[in-house]
DNA sequence: CACGGAAGAG
DNA sequence: CTCTTCCGTG
């Protein structure tokens, strides 16, 4: 009950992200922390949407970094850091960088949600699994045995 | 800035 | 495994 995180033009179910609130569970992933300062519009002075769909920018690369440290309790967190775990994101197939454009990253959404909440999002959809709306591209191999 | 290898933490 | 730290390269 998160009430619906819009993120201005962007707005994803609720499944579409980590229930951060896992008591004591495993740590909060990069990816999760990005989205959920996506969805809140205090922070669009610091990280937006923009441009196409899943397309973000980070505008405060230094305040991104900050935020970051704090969450994970690395206080000399820094976008030169930071960036090289968005960087590991690439092989993964949840980011891309959009090349040419500062500080800004597109996030594969279909890719996203299919490898990260499968179950989850079936149950969401209601028992039928389908390619969610944004989705355009469905994935054709396994990423865990090469 | 952006990239990716290498080593290391938890 | 998911980063964190450090760093050489373009």
């Amino acid at each position: 009950t998160r009430g619906q995180g819009r993120g201005g033009r962007f707005a994803f179910p609720d499944w579409a992200y980590k229930p951060e609130s896992s008591p004591g569970s495993r740590q909060i992933q990069l990816w999760h922390f990005i989205l959920e300062l996506l969805q809140k519009e205090e922070y669009q002075g610091v990280i937006a949407w923009q441009g196409d769909y899943g397309e973000f920018v980070i505008k405060d690369p230094d305040e991104v970094a900050r935020l970051w440290g704090i969450r994970k309790c690395k206080p000399h967190m820094n976008y030169d850091k930071l960036s090289r775990a968005l960087r590991y994101y690439y092989n993964k197939r949840i980011l891309h960088k959009t090349k040419g454009k500062r500080f800004t990253y597109k996030f594969n959404f279909s890719k996203v949600v299919l490898v990260n909440y499968p179950f989850n999002a079936r149950q969401s959809w209601g028992g039928g699994f389908q390619t969610p709306f944004w989705g355009p591209s469905p994935p054709s191999h396994t990423q865990t045995s090469p």
